[in-house]
Order: C-alpha cells, then structure tokens, then sequence
DNA sequence: CGTTTTTGACCCGCGC
DNA sequence: GCGCGGGTCAAAAACG
C-alpha cells in the first residue's frame, strides 16, 4: 500500500472458461498474494489471461446468437416471439477472450470505448456481481464482462471477448478525465495521449508460446476441446523481465491489435 | 428527448 | 432426464 500512488495495476491471469470447476480458482489467483505479497509497489504486475478457442470471425458475433432484428428479415417466424431464440443450429462459437485483472477501485475501467451495459448476474463464489457490458457501436459486437474478485475486493477482473471493427470514437464521455484520475496508469496516458488502455494493450500479451507451454493450465480441467491448442494462457507471476517482453510484443489476437492500431492511429492523426 | 442503467425472466449448455 | 449456472434480452426507470 505505501505505493498506492497508482491506482490500479494489473495483476494476474484469469481463467474464464471455466466451466466451473475452475472457476472456483479464480481467486487463484489470489495468491496473488504472493504478489502482492509484497510487492505492492511493483509498477505493475500484470498478466493477462486470454483464450482463444475458437478463433472466431469478427462475424460471428453478430450471427452467432440471435440477431433479432425487429426489421424483419423474417417476419414470419412468429412462433417464438418469446425471446431470446436461438434460431441457429451451430453452437456459439467462442471468440478469443482477453481477461485482465485489474487493482482498482472501480468496476468499469474505461478503455476508450464506449460500453452499455446490458447485465449483471450473481457470482456464484463471489458476493460481487458480475456485469456484461456490449461496446455501443452496432457494427461492432465486442462484449466486456466485469466482476471484482472475491478474494481481493480490489481487483478488477475484465474479460473482453471479440474485437472492435472501428476505431475509438471520437468523442468519448470524458474518458481521458477518468484515466488521471485513478484509473490506468496516468503517465503512460499522458504520454500516450488522451486514453487509452495502454495499460491494458501492455498486459495483454499471450505469446502463444507460452500456451504451449503450459500443459497444466489446460489439462487442469477445461480439457474438453482444446484439442490444438489450449484455450487458455494462464501465466503466473513471471518476473518482471518477462513480463516485460512480452507486453512489447503483440500476439495474434485481434482484441490487441486492434487496440493498439486504434491507439497508434490516435496518437498521429 | 435520447441514452444508459436496472432488474426480472428466459434460454442454453453442461454435469450429475 | 433433471437441475444448476451462466449469459442475454427486453421493458421500465433514471439520468443528462
């Protein structure tokens, strides 16, 4: 705590999949408390947890459930005006997801998008909500899950899943306001420029390397399709040298490079 | 007035 | 086959 001159840092992987078994370790990571056991002033420990399975297409998403559009496309499918139908036989498919653990004292971290909720379920293991919140612009169907771990109240734990088709817009709520404050790192922000989530774009880095590496996270239990690869990265506390590197490098995953695309684009206009 | 948040209900997938 | 948990939608309310 002495260092608490910043807010938030990113701590440690997280899983999602889970299907449940997992899930219960979620705290897992709490250890962090190995972490942060001690080292509350480390700039910033930060992995970041990403699965991939299914490396679905940006279309997926808005196919993939059910997109009910009133308009009409087909307006004769009256039976099941109940609700949420899925009309399609193919299971959802699951886009790569990116989760971040965040120590901060706010649930919704802005990244310079601009997000709606659209709901909040209990946590099982948790007191605290989860919250699901869908990016605003219609051609893009990024989805964000929020909950604040359960072991330690002041983590954040941010799962994105799928990634932006547009740019940052243009005119954000404030968002740069909010980064100062006690969001994500003020320096790198202003450096950067307005906003942005370099914070995140730092963390985020799975090297698929090292998911190869890890057998363990992915026989832990979610072994029922990662056939190729797993889906998951769950990287604990590396050293800071590595963590290091592998924040500069950028993995496949399209959440990232479209954040940093957006961002590089935002710095030079 | 437009947009976002809140809340309850529904559906789906998975595990037992 | 049933039950549980997770995820999403939709209507209403709240807010700027």
């Amino acid at each position: 705590m002495s260092c608490s001159s910043i807010s938030d840092h990113v701590l440690s992987p997280q899983i999602d999949v889970d299907s449940g078994n997992s899930s219960k370790k979620i705290g897992a990571t709490d250890d962090n408390n190995n972490d942060a056991t001690e080292n509350p002033c480390t700039p910033n420990s930060s992995v970041s947890s990403s699965s991939n399975e299914g490396a679905a297409d940006e279309g997926s998403t808005k196919s993939s459930k059910k997109d009910k559009l009133p308009k009409g496309s087909e307006d004769g499918d009256d039976d099941k005006s109940k609700k949420v139908n899925k009309p399609k036989k193919e299971k959802r498919q699951r886009e790569p997801r990116v989760a971040f653990l965040t120590k901060s004292e706010i649930d919704h971290l802005e990244d310079g998008y601009r997000w709606r909720k659209y709901g909040q379920k209990a946590v099982k293991n948790s007191p605290y909500p989860r919250s699901y919140y869908r990016c605003t612009s219609q051609k893009c169907g990024v989805k964000k899950r929020v909950e604040r771990s359960f072991q330690d109240p002041s983590v954040v734990i941010t799962t994105y899943e799928g990634q932006h088709n547009h740019h940052l817009p243009a005119t954000l709520r404030g968002n740069a306001a909010m980064f100062s404050p006690s969001s994500l790192l003020a320096s790198s922000a202003a450096a950067m420029g307005p906003g942005f989530p370099h914070d995140f774009l730092s963390q985020l880095l799975p090297p698929p390397s090292t998911a190869s590496n890890n057998p363990a996270a992915a026989g832990g239990g979610g072994a029922s399709n990662n056939t190729t690869n797993s889906s998951l990265f769950y990287q604990s506390l590396a050293p800071p040298n590595q963590q290091q590197q592998q924040q500069l490098q950028v993995p496949d995953y399209g959440l990232l490079q479209d954040l940093v695309s957006s961002f590089t684009h935002r710095q030079a206009p």
